[in-house]
DNA sequence: CTTTTATTTTAGCCTCATCTAATTTTTATT
DNA sequence: AATAAAAATTAGATGAGGCTAAAATAAAAG
């Protein structure tokens, strides 16, 4: 059985891989809020249960049944901040902190009872997958809204590592998940973009915060939301 | 910031004193699972964290911030209860365990959302009473049903720390909060009781089984559910 | 009012999860 | 290739929360 602590550094070590990064001891230790020697102290005891092969000074690699651990987390995180949106009313800026306590909660039936209670999302709020029961994630042609080109029109499919902060200021632009919107310019001095959105409104988005808007394509006039 | 262990000790002090019962050192931790040696160190903790008042040797009272604490707890766990019985589908004899661990998420939203969207309940799946956000809890006019005489036409309001096992038993034999029926017999060999459900359904309760089903009058005919 | 038993406290030990400081190894820069 | 910088590991400390065993105290029995 795993301790909340081994749970978060699996999390964490899960996330980074994820993200194509290697999993490097300070990433981690960022992650966690904790010291590098905290981490390879945690790493030592989660490749002793078997969860993830520990070359000393080169990083780590998750086993099947670390991924499957892994993805187990993930997917409670996400039901729970998916229950916080849709349920309790919380906003999507305001649901992480939360998730990160509830995740740890330890009840197989609790887990599949609020899947199902709430309609066996494929998505949670920020747009991220939700793993179903065997780890299994739904497949996107997902691009980050920097890639794309001027004329396309996309659909926004999920927020990355958004900060608590740029959800605000993306709720305050209008922008969620499922908007649709066509890229109408790129400006060259500071990579900003002017976006129309499909009622007509214009606006404009800094490269940096473009950079965790992943979008999937949207062919003219559709709708759909993940 | 209390951490979980001080919460479950207050918790436990709290359930004692409440009972009537004096928490004696060794009660607590029976509930708690631990020894008398531990309790002791956690006693002294929440003494010096202004929760209780400890007189070494001769037993603990929780101050006025220690109950107000180990209100929030139990409206937390009550309502925790209600959730997973109400939207999940679970019964009342599986949802001791994953409350226990729900109560000590920390977030006064997560709390009151849950309350409002369980439409404030004023009662758990057991009948015991959630306080509000204040601490205040609905007044009742109950007794054990031992207490209750022949002939008397009685609703189940509680029942009073109801293992899983109890639980059941009372399941099986259909009896649930709010349930009505009349004290038709009381055996003179072990004071088991011979009740008439409102359906005319007869059942005999053992003594030890009714001490824990609290009950308030029933006036003839009468159908209310807490 | 003693003596026995039950309860509580103290003392000393252990594991977990963190830290800081020192050391080792890898990577980057001259 | 030599040196400097960055990253990772090891070593030793700390505090939380448990344990057992011993000592102190209170309660019950005689
Ligand atoms: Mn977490
Ligand atoms: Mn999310
Ligand atoms: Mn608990
Ligand atoms: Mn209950």
């Amino acid at each position: 059985m795993l301790t909340r602590s081994e749970e978060d550094h699996l999390k964490a070590v899960h996330a980074l891989l994820e993200g194509g990064a290697s999993a490097a001891n300070k990433d981690v230790a960022e992650r966690m809020g904790t010291k590098a020697s905290s981490v390879t102290m945690m790493l030592k005891k989660l490749a002793d249960k078997g969860l993830l092969k520990l070359e000393p000074y080169h990083g780590v690699k998750l086993t099947a049944k670390g991924r499957a651990e892994a993805l187990k987390l993930v997917r409670k995180h996400r039901l729970w901040e998916t229950f916080l949106v849709e349920r309790l009313g919380f906003g999507w800026d305001e649901v992480h902190e939360v998730a990160e306590q509830l995740e740890h909660v330890r009840s197989e039936k609790l887990t599949d009872h609020l899947a199902e209670y709430l309609g066996d999302p494929a998505f949670d709020p920020h747009g991220d997958p939700i793993p179903d029961r065997h780890g299994r994630i739904t497949a996107r042609n997902m691009r980050p809204l920097p890639a794309v080109g001027t004329g396309e029109r996309v659909r926004v499919a999920a927020v990355k590592d958004g900060s608590d902060a740029l959800l605000q200021l993306l709720g305050r632009k209008g922008i969620g998940i499922g908007k649709v919107f066509t890229v109408r310019d790129r400006q060259d001095f500071d990579q900003s973009l002017e976006l129309v959105a499909a009622d007509g409104i214009h606006l404009t988005l800094s490269a940096k915060a473009a950079a965790h808007l992943w979008v999937e394509p949207a062919s003219p006039r559709e709708r759909r939301a993940p």
